[in-house]
DNA sequence: GTCAGTGCAAACCCTTTGCAGAAAG
DNA sequence: CTTTCTGCAAAGGGTTTGCACTGAC
């Protein structure tokens, strides 16, 4: 992956230290992640880095106006989780365990998706696949 | 649709006046509907009705553990809201005028979903398009 | 008569906001 | 130097809870 740093420029983002280590926290590995703002704090201030929950709330709201992360269709009640994967795909959420997993777009045909009424246009489409451990 | 008295029966629910209000404005028509705890606190409140939202509230929550209603897959961050079609099926929601409409299970072909980790099982699945006007 | 349900208000939790100071460009 | 961002604390809004009272069975 790029550095945080390029990823917050080409975002057209201010260069700040709250992003870089969100950027840092969140971008590092590549990988998918689902992550609440709580976590991304305890995370933060686990590491020694000093941030205020409504900084890291904020932050994450101008990530997702970016389009460095996506709020998933909250899936938990209580409280809001982010995608670092923008691209289109789907999820399964294991009651069980609250745990979000990722399925690739790919994984399920949905070419023939009901049009919705004149004057309106279709932004985007999720599925979730609730599971339970038996 | 049979009466609010002899749903509430057939969930093994006590009957009280709050719950036969409240069933009687959900199920009344037979119709499809999504409603918040707010809008049917409000309704009846204005058909003169006397009711908490607590007790509304705690309701809601009563007839989801009866499987009288859905918590729909929050799609709007603000309140949650209760759908009275238990049924498998879908959902438009018009981003513009945070609308939701059904989209029955049939008009989507998911024959083919991926199936979750050994030792968990589906329990449902939910497709939510989103959809703006133009 | 017993136990669950209701009303009310207060508590709770996640999230947002207002404002003064700090930092980016 | 100007504008945006941060930190902090307080407010906000939806939902839940505690408790005494009422009502269902």
């Amino acid at each position: 992956m790029r550095d945080a740093h390029d990823l917050l420029e080409a975002a057209s983002l201010r260069i700040t230290q709250p992003r870089l280590q969100i950027a840092r926290l969140l971008f590092a590995d590549g990988m998918d992640r689902h992550v609440t703002a709580e976590q991304v704090f305890a995370q933060l201030t686990d590491n020694g880095v000093h941030i205020a929950l409504a900084t890291v709330y904020n932050t994450l709201g101008h990530f997702v106006e970016a389009g460095l992360l996506r709020p998933v269709n909250s899936p938990r009640s209580d409280a809001s989780i982010y995608d670092t994967n923008t691209t289109a795909h789907h999820h399964f959420l294991n009651e069980t365990s609250g745990e979000l997993t990722d399925i690739p777009a790919e994984a399920i045909p949905l070419d023939l998706l009901p049009q919705p009424e004149d004057g309106s246009a279709i932004v985007s489409c999720e599925l979730v696949i609730r599971t339970r451990e038996t």
